[in-house]
DNA sequence: GCAATAGTGTCTTTGAGACAGTATAGG
DNA sequence: CCTATACTGTCTCAAAGACACTATTGC
């Protein structure tokens, strides 16, 4: 029989939602879903679930058990954003969402769409369920926050990249133009990538370098501006 | 009957902390209080409580209840933090806790000290209960942060301040020395504060111009970067 | 050769740090 | 006057933007 711990008080409900973000030619989406169930069934909205306390060690497994579950994706790094919470967010009492974070190339998200995922354009997702469009605003603000100097728009490419095709993404997570100089002096200065000494083979004028990121700056989006 | 609305899940144990810093003496110091229930009862922690979810609308009234009274304050500025979780750190069952930051003038801690609350320096707050000692750390990061070239460590001082003042606030907290002339350009420029026209009243040389907060900037600890 | 794309060199601007100098107070 | 503190001016250096220039590929 399981417990609630909480005595007096109805226990809260808690869940995480994922913001999944990616780049669909050259422009940036968020993965979502229609809902399988109550509340706003039918409805487009985030990757999510309830936490499952007799499985689920950690929030992040829950986030790696509902990843898995509702979008055939694994490994995938997450990153938490900030918890949402209300008593009237979800009719069946009071709600608690713990949001995360993820990036991923498109190209790698064949599993999700296999399951029913779709993609919406990250500024303009359209209606979604519960609070969903306002936590996407915030996922977006924190993504474009840490964007400017960080090595988050690799993790929208492939492991090997030309700088062109990482300023243009870049470009288009910032949502700007950027001078292609000095661009390329901040990521060879800062050390946010390596060289393979490969080239590209597909392009129709001269053929670019292939550079990956630098190892020594894994296991965050913000390996940023500390130098 | 309380509800349980997770069915065959034990109900997730949800808690606030609250990370208060202060500036005694020149030093980056933390609130703590003598826990009064287990676990690690009798033992220093943060200041925090259960979510009563009949009562909190959300997780910030959860903080607000708490704040008032655990530690006798009101009407005190927090920004959430992020939120830890786990199946064991709680002996009660499946724990998660949102953590949340707030900044105040040593002299508005007085009713705090009333029921109890005391101070620890920050970076070497000794042992603390359950993973505060952990959480504190990731405050203190992001505290730091922040700091670099926020409107933070005003967060620290009284209404009215002068420049040594304020500096001597960054420089606690940063905890390094930074060099006056840059460090008033910078106030300005960024037109982070506004001149009263009032002075000092107690020193012993020049009498120092009195500032304020630039009230456009408000709201949040970091009004910051973005020029 | 030309078109297309990749990559470099260099001038200017901006902002931070260093640090010496000046100003205003009390004695 | 001297000491103590507040404040300013100016030099240097590092990093970013602008933008013209050169390089390499396919045709």
């Amino acid at each position: 029989m399981p417990t609630n711990p909480y005595g007096r008080h109805d226990a809260p409900i808690v869940t995480v939602d994922v913001v999944i973000f990616t780049l669909d030619a050259g422009e940036l989406k968020v993965v979502v879903a229609r809902r399988p169930r109550e509340p706003d069934m039918g409805v487009e909205g985030l990757i999510g679930g309830w936490v499952h306390t007799n499985e689920d060690e950690t929030l992040e497994a829950t986030v790696e058990r509902v990843l898995r579950v509702k979008a055939g994706l694994e490994n995938v790094f997450v990153e938490q954003l900030e918890t949402v919470s209300s008593a009237t967010r979800h009719p069946e009492g009071w709600s608690l969402s713990v949001v995360y974070m993820a990036i991923l190339p498109v190209d790698e998200l064949q599993p999700a769409f296999d399951l029913g995922c779709i993609l919406r354009p990250a500024e303009t997702p359209g209606r979604l369920a519960m609070d969903h469009e306002k936590i996407v605003g915030i996922a977006l603000r924190r993504l474009r926050g840490k964007g400017a100097y960080s090595t988050i728009p690799m993790e929208f490419l492939p492991d090997e990249f030309s700088m062109p095709q990482l300023q243009s993404a870049y470009e288009s997570v910032m949502g700007e133009k950027l001078d292609q100089s000095s661009f390329r002096r901040r990521m060879i200065e800062r050390e946010l990538i390596v060289e393979t000494g490969r080239r590209e083979v597909t392009s129709t004028g001269r053929k670019a370098e292939l550079y990956r990121a630098n190892e020594k700056n894994k296991g965050t989006f913000d390996r940023s501006l500390r130098r």
